[in-house]
DNA sequence: CACTCCAGTTACCGCAAGTAACAGCTTAGT
DNA sequence: ACTAAGCTGTTACTTGCGGTAACTGGAGTG
């Protein structure tokens, strides 16, 4: 009998939700991951508990503005990898697709791997890091999923792909974050610069001049 | 005229310095790094004040503890990484080095790279996240001169050298992290697994059944 | 004895997370 | 039309932590 009312409420909660997201967002985009609920209460035009209301507290807010993005992102990475194309192709596809990602939005990926960054000294922070390593964790399966799902690896290829999966994504992740701040060379040059460790120039490459090279 | 009366306030100083920072670490091993100023004062047998006449502020605390713990993972890492051995089996000896590390104290591990997952829901926790990433990142920096002074790797070496350090380092934790929660399988399996991937296996690797592989 | 350091303490401030209790508006039931 | 829910929203509070100011007691030095 109520079916339809409690469908409008749901609805208008929903709404309200977005809005509310989204103003989290800003904040959090202009002030780091350090910002108070007060902060976002006022920037969403309302008050503390009507975020705690909604999101239970501070873990379910910021759990819930890290699914919004990295949802977006585990899109794009499954598309670059169910491209289709050589292995070589879609491996620099699929590095250039997140590289891309964050380099298009540093605001966000700090936000998501590197929590208390932006804040004043002394800041004691949030810890969000409980927000993204999920995150990386997800990458690293669904990548072992594609690895174990496409590529022949003989016996034991289910765990190997897994921890390829993760190694994979650790690497791609470390590389880009240190390539994010320092800015050492162009987006190409890492993709390729990565795929070929990836592609065992590491184990082919020759020693340098005298006593065996690492 | 006062060196020496200088020289034995500092020693005072420093050995009080080591006292707080044992008690810290004691306190922080279990209580995870949710652990309040007042309750490592408590531990030290102290008060609130003096820690922060000694270290400043939470974070100088937590930078002194986390200092000690990389200092020791860093020398142990070098040491494998110096070992006269062939290239294929010192990568395999630093990685398992560093698993190692990670397996013997995993609360120490856990401290330094996953900060507040100890604690009850809804502690704020204190972004550890400021302390581990200069880890990775000297790991990182480490390695990539170790690469570079050893490998031959033509042009753009020394760019190439930085990216591949970054990245391996990157590799290697995540994977430690992912097998540290799960223990999918042995130390050696994983290292063995590793060194595969950086040794060009993924490429090697022929596609399963039905298009091209990932 | 007076003077100065220095370890240490108590008692406080500020601030942010989270909560209780209350106030108004819309809607439904009779 | 009147009341009873059930929303959304508010103010005002508690708790707990990081950080600090100001005081206290003892050890060495002229």
């Amino acid at each position: 009998m109520d079916t339809t009312q409690r469908t409008d409420q749901q609805k208008s909660a929903d709404r309200r939700r977005r809005e509310l997201l989204e103003a989290a967002d800003r904040v959090v985009l202009r002030d780091g991951p350090g910002a108070s609920m007060n902060a976002i209460a006022a920037e969403a035009g309302i008050t503390k508990p009507i975020l705690y209301r909604h999101f239970g507290d501070k873990g379910g807010l910021y759990a819930a503005l890290a699914k919004r993005h990295t949802d977006a992102l585990l899109e794009a990475l499954r598309a670059a990898l169910d491209a289709p194309a050589e292995r070589r192709e879609r491996v620099e596809s699929t590095l250039d697709t997140y590289l891309a990602a964050i380099e298009a939005r540093p605001q966000v990926y700090r936000f998501l791997m590197h929590p208390a960054e932006g804040g004043q000294p002394g800041d004691p922070g949030f810890d969000i890091g409980k927000y993204s390593a999920p995150v990386l964790r997800r990458m690293g399966e669904e990548l072992a999923e594609v690895i174990e799902e496409r590529v022949d690896l003989g016996p034991g290829s289910q765990q190997l792909a897994r921890v390829w999966g993760h190694g994979i994504v650790g690497m791609m992740h470390a590389a880009g974050d240190w390539w994010l701040g320092e800015r050492p060379c162009s987006r190409a040059e890492l993709v390729r610069s990565l795929a070929d460790l990836l592609w065992g120039r590491l184990a082919a490459a020759g020693d340098r001049l005298g006593g065996p090279g690492f």
